[in-house]
DNA sequence: TAACATAGAATGAGCGTTCGATCTATAATA
DNA sequence: TATTATAGATCGAACGCTCATTCTATGTTA
């Protein structure tokens, strides 16, 4: 999911590519120890091994990096509910899935990034855009899972009622993000458990 | 809960302390919307009505309006879970004010200075120490809570399983901090209703 | 030689914070 | 009561520093 190109020099050489990526390795790791605002490029720049000037051939300003970062971090999540929809039997597939989901949810590395890029998506327009343009698609695939197990289970749900259900799934995995960062000495094989029969109990749920 | 006099000069004249609460909710309102680094003294100054040299009579750093901030915001969810535990009938109870925590949790407003604080918790030890502490008070709170639940409807659990159905508790409330961010359209009342259900569920897991 | 890669200095704005000078209101004194 | 002393409240300028960004000069490669 290519946004928006926000390298001022459009060279798309194999060498620019790894380059680009290089600083949004660095940058990710600053902005998971500083947040966005706290990070600065000096940081960024010496942490990806280049000066600060540099930065600016690859990225616009800082704005467009941030940008990249959340457009990065976001595609892992929408390959995770397509993924999600093609398996075949989608209820344990769903299941399944969900304990690989909720470790990478518990997982403080991650979540730091994620829960900041949702802070900077309550206030900042172009976050909010790309944040909430995803979120659709997954929501649009998890109701699409959802609805074929229901239905498999002699279930007809109306729209609303499958939205519904996404929207209670995806707080009960989101919360994770907060929990873990809230309580890190939660036991995570234990929580993924719990997760898993609440999973189950919500497909079962009254239309 | 008092985590620190942050207050140079110890005066707890009511002016005082009307003065501190002013600057308090100014800076609130300038951290949601431009986060705590994002904004400056001098914004919070103009937005609370007084010099920016001002502020500093009221509190030693900016750190310290930061965490006066955390230690206030986490008092509601403090008294909340205290309040749970005193009723009577704790089931019917637990159920109705779920209505009411999730619409607080659907608030945008609210939504954006809980997921800064987060967002905050995973970076910097002091905000980090105040988050856990609180948690940990109130997972205990909920923890006594579900056994009461629980043992009026039969069961006998071990401590440890208590504690895992309090995070999945927790993760299914503090996920609708998200949600709100990522998906501002969702039905309030209608996920209301749904998580209510949830929650009933999770109520009757097996040990 | 032409085009790109890179460094590093320069710039101006804004940051958190400090500080001395006033203003204000109450308390002490005459 | 009138006057003075005192302590806190408040302002606004100033400081040193860091920020994001730009510019210029120099390598590097094809």
């Amino acid at each position: 999911m290519q946004i928006t190109d926000s390298s001022p020099h459009a060279t798309d050489a194999p060498r620019a590519t790894a380059r680009r990526q290089q600083i949004l390795n660095a940058a990710a790791q600053c902005f998971r120890e500083h947040g966005f605002h706290g990070a600065s490029i000096a940081q960024i720049s010496k942490s990806a091994g280049m000066s600060a000037g540099h930065i600016y051939h690859y990225f616009e300003n800082k704005e467009a990096i941030i940008a990249a970062i959340v457009a990065q971090d976001l595609e892992s999540l929408l390959t995770l509910t397509a993924e999600l929809r093609a398996a075949c039997n989608v209820r344990a597939a769903l299941i399944e899935r969900a304990a690989e989901g909720v470790a990478d949810q518990l997982d403080p590395i991650n979540a730091a990034l994620k829960v900041e890029i949702a802070a900077e998506a309550a206030r900042n327009p172009r976050v909010a855009q790309i944040v909430r343009e995803a979120d659709a698609t997954c929501r649009r695939e998890l109701a699409a899972t959802i609805r074929a197990i229901r239905h498999g289970a002699g279930h007809e749900d109306s729209p609303t009622a499958i939205g519904d259900m996404v929207e209670v799934l995806a707080s009960l995995f989101e919360g994770l993000l907060l929990r873990t960062i809230r309580n890190p000495g939660l036991d995570r094989s234990r929580v993924a458990q719990r997760i898993q029969i609440a999973i189950n109990d919500l497909l079962d749920q009254p239309g």
